[in-house]
RNA sequence: AGAGCGAAUCGGACAGCGGCGGGGCAUCCGGAUAACGGAUUGCCGUGAGGAAAGUCCGGGCUUCACAGGGCGGGAUACCUGCUAACGGCAGGCCGGGGCGACCCGAGGGAAAGUGCAACAGAGAGAUACCGCCGCCGUUUCCAUACGGCGGUAAGGGUGGAAAGGCGGGGUAAGAGCCCACCGGGAUGCAGGUGACUGCAUUGCCAUGUAAACCCUAUCCGAAGCAACACCAACUGGGAUAAUACGGCGGCCCGCCGUGUCCCGAAAGGUGGCUUGAGCUGUGCGGCAACGCCCAGCCUAGAAAGAUCGUUGUCCAAGACAGAACCCGGCUUACAGAUUCCCUCUCUUG
RNA sequence: CGAGGUGUAGCGCAGUUGGUAGCGCGCUUGGUUUGGGACCAAGAUGCCGCGGGUUCGAAUCCUGUCACCUCGA
């Protein structure tokens, strides 16, 4: 990806999820706080709640791909997390995408 | 043709565009135009399973422990073989099921000992309730009835199970008391590597439970790749010591610091990490599991963790499901497709 | 990767040398009260997580499997 590391520690998914600002829809859940390093990061969750190891990946690689096909209209120095619901896996990277642009839109064209 | 039985294989296919992990080559950057390290890019090639799953067994590998042995604990349990090993597999034995192909079975020891067998029933390893029979007494012509003493285990009823089963002889009534057949035990002979089988003789015998304790035989040191090895920051400890240097000090001892060496050591780095009890094919040995020879092949190796998105075509419309050190099994889940061997029934020749 | 535990009535839990499955709360009915609560009496409620086995007999023993929970590295 053009200008997009991996999210790993704990405590940066814990920032996201307690001072991030978040956009919930039914096939994702995206939490989004600024960071200072000009690069954005990418966080992606999906718990043992959703299924087993097929569908954790599917829903995983669902949520990846569409960020990276949307990569170029989020601005920069942002973290996300992207959480999996029970309906990613029976989606589809389009409903995904339409989700992140609401969420995109939410987030980012308020003052 | 229909109905079945067993074994094996496959587990959507193809194409375009975009994207991801590893490798190779080139390119670029750093470095000494090196070794090596890195990544803005391009090309080539490669990239999940039959169960990758559950983690139920076994082994490799690594570290720790260990003279040798015992106790304790655990696992296994018909026989012979295969294997690195196994609780796995193959072939056989025995028992059960099916007309059959074939399938199923934790299948050592209850005569070493202990425990348990509720309720019911007279009685559960011992008995005599009803009953049957004999003798004596009373009643009486007899039969019968009642009482007492004894014999008996055929019949009744209870139970999962009642002292081998069934038939005949025998008897007062009965009883392996005797006999034939069947079952089981012991002994001998024959066959087989063996489990075991066949035959003969003897002879009628101690129910079940060991997935109750237990006995017998065999096997087992422990932990796991977050193992472990190497490099190593910060900080800490120790040694060198009858001193290599500096400081405190008049000097020695001593203390402190530096140097050198060692130890410990991160949320760090590298290795372990995929060439292996490997895969494919021919041949040979073996009923088979499997083994041997030769030839060819290289087939994921990540570290938030790679196989996807989208478009199109085809069909039978795609199930269960995602490697994390590696193998051998077991168990469990699974839409469907294909091939082969064999069995039964019917029809035709 | 490894270790352990739990599953029984609507809810919380007992019940293991194998022999008719129980307690508390809740529920239903009746009594008591002018009525309600409390109290008293009676009653209902279970494929003992699921499949298979051992046994005469299984919640209990063995085995397979499912779900949930906890712990260690």
């Amino acid at each position: 990806m053009l200008h997009t590391k991996s999210l790993t520690l704990n405590k940066e998914f814990k920032r996201a999820y307690y001072r991030g600002q978040v956009f919930t829809s039914p096939v994702v859940v995206v939490y989004a706080v600024k960071n200072r390093q000009g690069v954005n990061r990418i966080g992606l969750t999906a718990s043992k709640k959703i299924g087993k190891a097929v569908q954790r990946n599917r829903a995983r690689r669902v949520m990846k791909e569409a960020y990276r096909l949307m990569e170029q209209q989020f601005p920069i120095g942002w973290d996300f997390v992207l959480v999996a619901r029970t309906k990613t896996v029976y989606s589809r990277t389009g409903d995904v995408m339409k989700a992140l642009d609401a969420a995109r839109a939410h987030l980012f064209s308020k003052p």
